[in-house]
RNA sequence: GGCCCGUUAGUCUAGUCGGUUAGGACGCUGGCCUCUCAAGCCGGUAUCACGGGUUCGAGUCCCGUACGGGCUACCA
């Protein structure tokens, strides 16, 4: 590639919310990228929106990442010598390289509030197309500024952007992409509560941590313009941006977990190996021109040329993942499958869970296996009539469902006292009375009417599955609308 | 609305400098194998988004259009 300086790529997720397949994909074209050229591979992890940022996510980023064989030289957990890895403890870098901004005049306090810039971008909009700030603290003098933040005063820092001319992406994929400065916003770089956001954050540690290629999601290319003005406001020279496409859903749109599943979570649970899931993954905008999808991360690395990519976004295409799922499977031998199964599937830590909530279930030992199946498979097949109390009708069944997986979604501590605590507060909130409402959740999670206590059942279950089975509860019940009564006609 | 990216079958993709019966895979489907079902093997299915150019010749080059997507935050 361009010169002799040696290869730093990174990965810089942010730790929200469930272990994301889009942050599988871009690490592991990082992490290849990175072995291909003998270079270093960083994990950083930016949680500057203290909001969402959590510990347990991070976490997760971890253990999900690990699981699928990436791994990566430098980060949080394992050190490096450009540390701190974690944004939230280089607060005090981003101070100083804003303030830096402002003497040189290229960024600016803002004391503007809400209301106003709200305002002025909406009018901004519909007078140019562009809605963005208008600049109205550029007048403010230095001194005067300096003054009224002393004073305590509530303020942001704003980059400056250019007032004409443009700025060049060259993109090795997709050759340069030119933007008037003009249609740029002025940035916030630095928020109220004194944490950057993502544009000032990633390029200060990107040139302090020496990143030579930014290999990231095509959504970030209407970003990039504002990103090479800060490294020329800086006097650096930028690192060399890719961007990936990006993954999407089925009807094409953006990869959500409300249209599939995306947590890495769900994927391990649901029994899909990690060396098919990587596979996979290279296979989304990738291949070798020989015919050949199989293949082992090491001879993905050995083969890979940052070239090939393809633009295109690909459909995340659960059907092609099964299927090279059981390729491998049928690679194990007897013994390596079975320790799978043994550790994936009927490990003594998940039936020690189960035992406590089916012992008063049954009589025989024998009952064991068809009362607790759900336990261990993925989908459910059932009517989805049976999600449907009688004292509700289809229509309330959907909305319940549907409010109950935003706030399941929210519920990180997966215990049967947070779940319960949760779903009787949204029943009492929407006004359906909790019981019929439990049964309709019993049964997307089950499949069945009869079960052991809803909530432990969930916790032994686990939050990956409890999600999924919700969400293909309310697709059933969609799909399954209208047709319930109707005996179809048989055509011919 | 504005800006940007993308476009080979239902899906993932191959197709260097223009000349291919447009290749492979998933899916679906027919068959073989077989006690069944899988797996495996053999076969079928459908595509260059559209319209103009340039050219002897365009999936490949140029222009336009359409469609899809992304961004337009004190989220990343």
């Amino acid at each position: 590639m361009s010169d002799n300086c040696p290869v730093r790529v990174r990965i810089a997720p942010s730790p929200t919310g469930d272990p994301h397949v889009g942050t599988a994909y871009i690490a592991l074209f990082n992490m290849v990228f990175a072995r291909r050229h003998e270079g270093r591979f960083i994990l950083r992890i930016e949680d500057t929106d203290q909001a969402r940022s959590t510990l347990q996510s991070e976490e997760a980023i971890y253990r999900s990442l690990k699981w699928l064989g990436l791994t990566w030289d430098e980060g949080p957990d394992v050190g490096g010598e450009y540390g701190p890895y974690r944004q939230s403890e280089r607060k005090e870098t981003y101070l100083e390289y804003a303030r830096r901004l402002i003497e040189s005049g290229h960024a600016y306090h803002c004391f503007c509030d809400d209301e106003r810039v709200n305002r002025v971008r909406a009018e901004q909009r519909d007078l140019t197309g562009v809605g963005r700030y208008d600049g109205h603290c550029r007048a403010i003098a230095l001194d005067e500024a300096r003054a009224r933040v002393a004073a305590g005063e509530q303020s942001v820092v704003r980059l400056k952007m250019p007032q004409d001319g443009e700025t060049v992406l060259d993109c090795p994929l997709r050759g340069p992409i030119a933007y008037p400065n003009s249609q740029q916003n002025d940035q916030v770089l630095l928020k109220t509560d004194g944490f950057p956001t993502y544009h000032l954050a990633n390029v200060v540690d990107d040139h302090l941590m020496e990143i030579t290629h930014v290999i990231r999601a095509e959504e970030w290319i209407p970003s990039t313009p504002k990103h090479l003005v800060l490294y020329r406001s800086f006097g650096w020279r930028p690192p060399t941006f890719i961007h990936m496409p990006i993954l999407r859903n089925r009807d094409r749109s953006k990869i959500s977990k409300r249209r599939n599943p995306t947590s890495l979570d769900y994927y391990r649970r649901a029994g899909i190996l990690p060396e098919a899931m990587v596979n996979f993954l290279a296979n989304l905008g990738y291949s070798f021109g020989d015919d050949i999808e199989k293949f082992t991360l090491a001879e993905f690395i050995e083969g890979f040329a940052i070239e090939r990519v393809s633009l295109g976004g690909p459909v995340f295409d659960l059907d092609k993942l099964d299927w090279l799922n059981g390729l491998y499977l049928r690679d194990l031998s007897h013994e390596d499958l079975l320790d799978r199964v043994m550790t994936e599937v009927l490990s003594r830590e998940r039936l020690a869970k189960i035992v406590p909530l089916i012992r008063e279930r049954i009589v025989r030992l024998e009952e064991f296996v068809p009362k607790t199946e759900y336990f261990f498979s993925g989908a459910l097949d059932y009517d989805p009539a049976l999600l449907v109390h009688k004292k509700l009708t289809r229509e309330q069944v959907q909305g319940a469902l549907a409010g109950a997986v935003e706030r399941l979604d929210s519920v990180l501590d997966w215990r049967a006292e947070t779940l319960e605590e949760t779903l009787r507060e949204f029943a009492a909130e929407v006004g359906i009375k909790a019981g019929p409402l439990f049964m309709g959740v019993r049964v997307a999670v089950t499949g069945r009417t009869a079960s052991p206590g809803l909530f432990e059942t969930m916790e032994v279950l686990g939050r990956p599955i409890c999600l999924f089975r919700v969400r293909d509860a309310l697709r059933k019940l969609t799909e399954s609308n209208g047709k319930d009564t109707a005996p179809s006609d048989r055509p011919g």
